[in-house]
RNA sequence: GGCGACGUAGCUCAGCUGGUAAGAGCGCUCGACUCAUAAUCGAGAGGUCGACAGUUCAAGUCUGUCCGUCGCUACCA
């Protein structure tokens, strides 16, 4: 199951698929960002990688929308698909797979996926009659009414009466909790796993999966007056993307190395009605879960109907570079609690981590390198103390990546840094006379930025590949195997060294 | 109402199954250095670990109550 030892497996990574009537903002960026640093982490291991992400396109809100601009479902879910796309390529997102349930792909999986599951004798036919919020597709019994309208968007329901399938999600509460019980690593960090427990404890009822008020949607293949209700389609659109029922041989091999990274919002689908939906379809792996907590401003839930502004990732760019924005998000925000988001910290830690710490410990290198040693990088001592914290630095982050932790992962790395930083104080190789004792002290500072330049390059994929190339290192910084690369005397010498244009130069507020 | 989370230095947070004299980064003060991006290095100040009670030889670390903040309770990461 745990796929990090390095040796060819497989690992398979997901994002949720964003609803197409959203804009991208720094909520779905923190997502992505995660699941691509996690990504690019296994590939540094050596894992075969598969990164998915993509949108969600069905759906009465997406019809109606598309009704509003007067275009066709599809010509609104593209246009709006594109925005993440273009939104994800901006951020440097490595996905090798951007998924669209209007795909025909997706279309053929959902039905294979839920014939089984109505082969299996989970969906069955009923009558609903309820009340409906089109905004939120979702009935309503009176108690949750607030003065007759939907206690989400406020506005008035709908009386509907419609002929639904329903799942059976009730005959899965045992399995459920056998999984959730028996397995730490279902759902995690574990606050989220006893939340899941405790869903499936307060009782589960069936659910209805079709629609008939609809056409926007996937036909129910056994019943075509109906679609699928857009929450029971977009969940499967990672068995799609693995190759459910269209090739069983990549199923097979990404299946059982499923990582769904999520917001705790759509814990309950996730946790629960995803893994009964394989279960009753009889896929008996289930995925492994990183659930995160929120992006707060203020305090408050950054959300359209929470009212607080949403940022978009495309200032944060522009303010800070995409590396740095990319550090910043995943240095500033434990995975799993929710945490404040600010400008402020953002501009803190790009100055001190980046600029002060990294960016500046590359510069002043580069220009001892210069003047001390002819421009020439020297070979690291094998014995350098530096090479202990190197690999203590190394074991923390690897642990910590692990453990779906990229603060704690980027924290450890830049421990090294800091290091290198008190090495050269403790050496002053500046007051050096040129010869072999600089050499030593300059490799050594080398050495430790090599390895560091690898372990950060999952947080920033192009700072790091500059730094690369300004000690002198062939290839690229992503190309490197873990753990070997991260063993202490790699760094060969006899390579040239340049100076440079600071790699971050320190971030002065525009006010 | 139900379920849950959180409350540790000015700020953001680490502290696993209880046991060396409570930690990190940032910020602040002082000092050093001058290779470097007004960067770096060192030293220091600063906390009765939300409150009360309990369990224990021993509690941020377990139990209970309370106070405070927040979230979820079908569809916004």
């Amino acid at each position: 199951m745990s796929s990090t030892d390095g040796s060819g497996s497989t690992f398979f990574v997901t994002t949720p698929i964003y609803y197409v009537n959203d804009v991208p903002h720094v909520g779905h960026a923190y997502t992505t960002l995660n699941a691509d640093a996690v990504a690019r982490w296994h590939r540094l291991l050596g894992d075969e990688v598969l990164f998915l992400t993509g949108t969600d396109e069905h759906g009465l809100k997406v019809q109606r929308a598309a009704d509003e601009a007067g275009l066709t479902a599809l010509d609104h879910a593209t246009a709006t698909s594109d925005r993440f796309r273009s939104a994800w390529e901006m951020l440097n997102i490595s996905n090798d797979d951007f998924i669209r349930t209007t795909e025909e792909r997706h279309h053929l999986a959902v039905q294979a996926l839920l014939s089984k599951a109505y082969d299996n004798g989970y969906i069955y036919a009923d009558t609903y009659e309820g009340d409906y919020c089109v905004s939120c597709e979702a009935y309503y019994v009176e108690d949750d009414l607030v003065d007759g309208n939907c206690p989400i968007h406020k506005r008035p329901v709908e009386h509907m009466v419609e002929d639904n399938y329903f799942f059976k999600l009730s005959a899965f509460a045992d399995q459920l909790t056998e999984w959730l019980e028996a397995d730490a690593h279902s759902i995690r960090p574990t606050g989220y796993r006893n939340e899941a427990l405790g869903i499936v404890r307060q009782g589960l009822d069936d659910v209805s999966i079709s629609r008939t008020s609809i056409s926007w949607g996937i036909p129910v293949p056994w019943d075509t007056d109906h679609v699928f209700y857009v929450w029971y389609d977009a969940l499967i659109n990672y068995a799609t993307a693995a190759g459910y029922g269209a090739d069983d041989a990549d199923f097979d091999k990404w299946w059982p190395t499923t990582h769904h990274f999520l917001g705790k919002d759509i814990l309950r689908f996730h946790g629960v009605y995803w893994p009964a939906m394989l279960l009753a379809a009889g896929i008996t792996d289930l995925p492994e879960l990183h659930v995160h907590g929120f992006l707060l401003i203020g305090g408050e839930k950054m959300s359209k109907s929470g009212g607080v502004t949403a940022i978009g990732p495309a200032e944060m760019v522009d303010e800070f570079g995409v590396d740095g924005f990319r550090y910043a998000m995943l240095r500033n925000h434990s995975f799993g609690p929710d945490s404040d988001f600010s400008y402020e910290a953002i501009v803190e830690r790009f100055n001190s981590d980046l600029a002060n710490t990294y960016g500046n410990l590359v510069s002043r290198v580069a220009t001892v390198v210069g003047k001390k040693c002819g421009g020439i990088g020297p070979a690291p001592d094998p014995d350098a103390t530096l090479a202990t914290a190197a690999r203590t630095a190394y074991a923390e982050a690897a642990t910590a990546w692990e453990a779906v932790q990229p603060s704690v992962a980027l924290d450890a790395t830049w421990r090294l840094v800091r290091e290198a930083n008190e090495y050269l104080a403790e050496n002053e190789p500046w007051k050096m006379e040129a010869g072999p004792e600089v050499d030593v002290v300059m490799g050594n500072a080398l050495e430790a930025i090599r390895i560091a330049t690898v372990m950060a390059t999952p947080a920033m994929p192009e700072a790091t590949e500059i730094a690369w190339k300004r000690i002198g290192m062939p290839g690229l910084a992503a190309e490197q195997r873990l753990p070997d690369a991260a063993v202490w005397g790699g760094y060969p010498g006899g390579v040239p060294v340049e100076v440079g244009d600071p790699i971050f130069p320190r971030f002065k507020p525009a006010s």
